[in-house]
DNA sequence: CTCAGTGCAAAAGCTTTGCATAATA
DNA sequence: TATTATGCAAAGCTTTTGCACTGAG
């Protein structure tokens, strides 16, 4: 088995243990979203995925991702108005700012989100599967253009 | 005077301020968001303001709500992946729980903002105009039902 | 063998844009 | 009066859906 067919196969026994039925499809589309990191959004997945299938289809890209988004495999994360970007879930607490002056999208850490997490889970008998902490505002750069 | 019932007047004042021009539109469509204090999307808001001026248009909707976002008056929150709902900008430190079972959109408040938002400011050099957090996961009803 | 999953094409939303008209500063 | 904003209709995108076919279990 070569390096790049190997977290192809763990794919599919992720998606077995969810009750989901493995197909190269999703094992593939799960690959594309942990090697893009956040930073795709579904037709960038579709495109990706296409290198190696070309005959995947959109519509499985989308069907996809709503199933791992149920089953908590991928995380939602939105930048702007329009587009949703993906990620797979165990996503170590990173948020992001959004300049509304440039569009520009900066990540930020925060070991906070644990203890948040506990409080709110507790108060509302929520069981949280995802975070998101967005904060839109203007970069030092755009700053500078806003006087 | 209370927050309900601010006249559109004070609107167009806020607008000056802004540098945009304060049509009759803007004035009403900043009182619609501000009375649907975070609920409505952009069709909703179209609505309820053709409730007041039955002319108005959807593109005067989203061209607006732009605007304000750009100005900070209003900030958009996004429940789910499809859409985008805004409220008046002082929104008092409240969040959004969002059930993958059901749907269901919980609010809960938490004081911890402005700490974190000095926090990431002075680190990113960043002026931050709103804050959104946002939890996904399964509300008390939908658990049961999930084994 | 069954039924969940897929591909395709078409439909459905939501949001933006071009242009002539109207209103504001 | 000079712009800026509006309304309308049309275009543009993203996302969803119906249906026949395919493939995983």
């Amino acid at each position: 088995m070569t390096a790049e067919q190997q977290p192809l196969e763990i794919n599919r026994k992720i998606l077995n243990v969810g009750g989901m039925r493995a197909t190269n499809q999703r094992a593939l589309l799960l690959e594309v979203i942990r090697r893009g990191e956040g930073h795709l959004d579904a037709d960038e997945i579709y495109r990706q995925a296409r290198e190696t299938q070309p005959r995947i289809s959109l519509s499985t890209v989308y069907r996809s991702l709503q199933a791992f988004k149920k089953l908590g495999l991928v995380e939602e994360v939105h930048f702007d108005e329009t587009h949703h970007h993906y990620e797979v879930k165990p996503s170590s607490e990173h948020y992001h700012l959004v300049c509304l002056g440039c569009g520009r999208v900066i990540e930020f850490h925060y070991p906070l989100s644990r203890y948040v997490k506990r409080n709110v889970a507790e108060t509302k008998d929520f069981e949280i599967v995802s975070t998101e902490i967005r904060m839109t505002g203007y970069c030092p750069r755009c700053r500078q253009g806003r006087k």
